[in-house]
RNA sequence: CCGGGUUUAGCUCAGCCUGGUAGAGCAGCCGACUGUAGAUCGGCUUGCCCCCCGUUCAAAUCGGGGAACCCGGACCA
């Protein structure tokens, strides 16, 4: 695989693609980041992008995880204190879950973004941004509460971090598009406080995993099942056991109209081969015994052919996410025993 | 600052006028059927009715006070 295809594999979304090869010619110690709600668990979503942020330090990046603990204050996850001491679990997770702790840099949002140039190019941007553009940028994130003052900042300054963290590259799921097209259409015209680079950097974008009962919208991590880092193995088999996994890709919507994906498929594309070079599905000997894949693409093969039946597949989906979990489960169980 | 509206199950809301300690839909849970899930059947759970005070034998319901949120007006002479 070359570098352009491992840097940009299972990317949704490529901004652009010439940009991004251009970083691929010589990703050597270039910078790319994610940034990151303090949040006491990490659950499958934040795995998601930390699986791509692997793919990149592969590549030969640079990664930087930013603990936007300013960001979550805005959002009104809390004190300033209890969002910092999530923070640091937050850290650990990461780490146990597999990124190169030589390779990786974590970044409290707050060591740089009350600075007096961040903070008046905050407001650089507030007087060139509409408040309908900032709201909207932020609707993915937000949910559905009414809008506060702190909503249409927020964004704002996800723009600035991406210069102020000098990046290379910025990554997100897909709900931070907008955020990240603000970033390149604001940025560059910026007077600017600083000594960063007021360029606009290109994104990649991570697919967002589809509701895990009902495959319909996105998995959730405040409502519905979600998989996480604190999640027992039986915990796991039985939220996996408990997905919506009809036989195919592509499966058709539901009574009302609304799309689905199949979110066991998903977390096998997205999850478990990115980080497994083979896949093996026990199988009782009545059914054939067991299957072994080296790629996605095979695997969904044969369960759109009946080769391979759901319950199986999902037998093996449980056993390699624990897999993946496990390192973090111990992390967690070690910082909650102190 | 002024005015109007809203607040009841996880969610959306009905009930309030005409007091008798609560309902629907959706969600959720459990079973049956499928070697998974879904669909389909069958069954089940859930409530500081925003808070405080008062009236009453009895208050989600009436009266008073307060809170939160939503919307609007005024201020710009």
């Amino acid at each position: 695989m070359d570098a352009y295809e491992l840097i940009t594999r299972n990317a949704t979304e490529v901004v652009t693609e010439e940009e991004v090869r251009a970083l691929a010619e010589d990703p050597e110690g270039k910078r790319v980041y994610v940034g990151y709600e303090p949040s006491g668990v990490l659950h499958i979503g934040h795995m998601l992008t930390a699986t791509k942020l692997i793919d990149l330090q592969e590549a030969g990046f640079e990664v930087v995880v930013l603990l936007a603990d300013v960001h979550a204050y805005l959002n009104d996850k809390g004190t300033f204190a209890e969002i910092r001491e999530t923070a640091e679990r937050m850290r650990d997770q990461f780490l146990a879950y597999g990124l190169d702790p030589d390779a990786t840099e974590f970044v409290y949002g707050s060591s740089f973004q009350l600075d007096e140039e961040y903070v008046l190019d905050t407001h650089e941007l507030e007087v060139s941004t509409t408040l309908n553009r900032a709201q909207r940028a932020m609707a993915e994130i937000q949910g559905g509460e009414t809008a506060k003052v702190s909503h249409v900042v927020y964004p704002l300054m996800q723009a600035l971090d991406i210069v102020y963290l000098d990046l290379d590259l910025a990554v997100g799921g897909l709900d931070q598009r907008k955020v990240h097209m603000l970033h390149r259409e604001q940025v560059p015209g910026m007077d600017g406080e600083s000594d960063h680079d007021y360029e606009a950097r290109p994104c990649l974008h991570t697919p967002i995993l589809a509701d895990l009962d009902t495959g319909v919208g996105k998995m959730s991590s405040s409502s519905g099942t979600t998989i996480s880092m604190e999640d027992s193995a039986d915990d796991i088999d039985d939220k996996i056991n408990g997905a919506f996994c009809p036989p195919t890709r592509d499966p058709e919507p539901d009574d009302d109209g609304n799309e689905r994906e199949n979110p066991v498929l998903e977390m096998f594309e997205y999850s478990v081969f990115p980080r497994f070079d083979t896949v093996v599905v026990e199988r009782p000997e009545q059914y054939g015994g067991d299957l072994t894949y080296d790629d996605y693409a095979s695997l969904a093969d044969d369960l759109e052919s009946g080769e391979l039946h759901p319950a199986d597949a999902k037998g093996a989906l449980a056993d390699y996410l624990n897999e993946l979990i496990a390192p973090g489960r111990e992390v967690l169980a070690e910082l909650d025993a102190e």
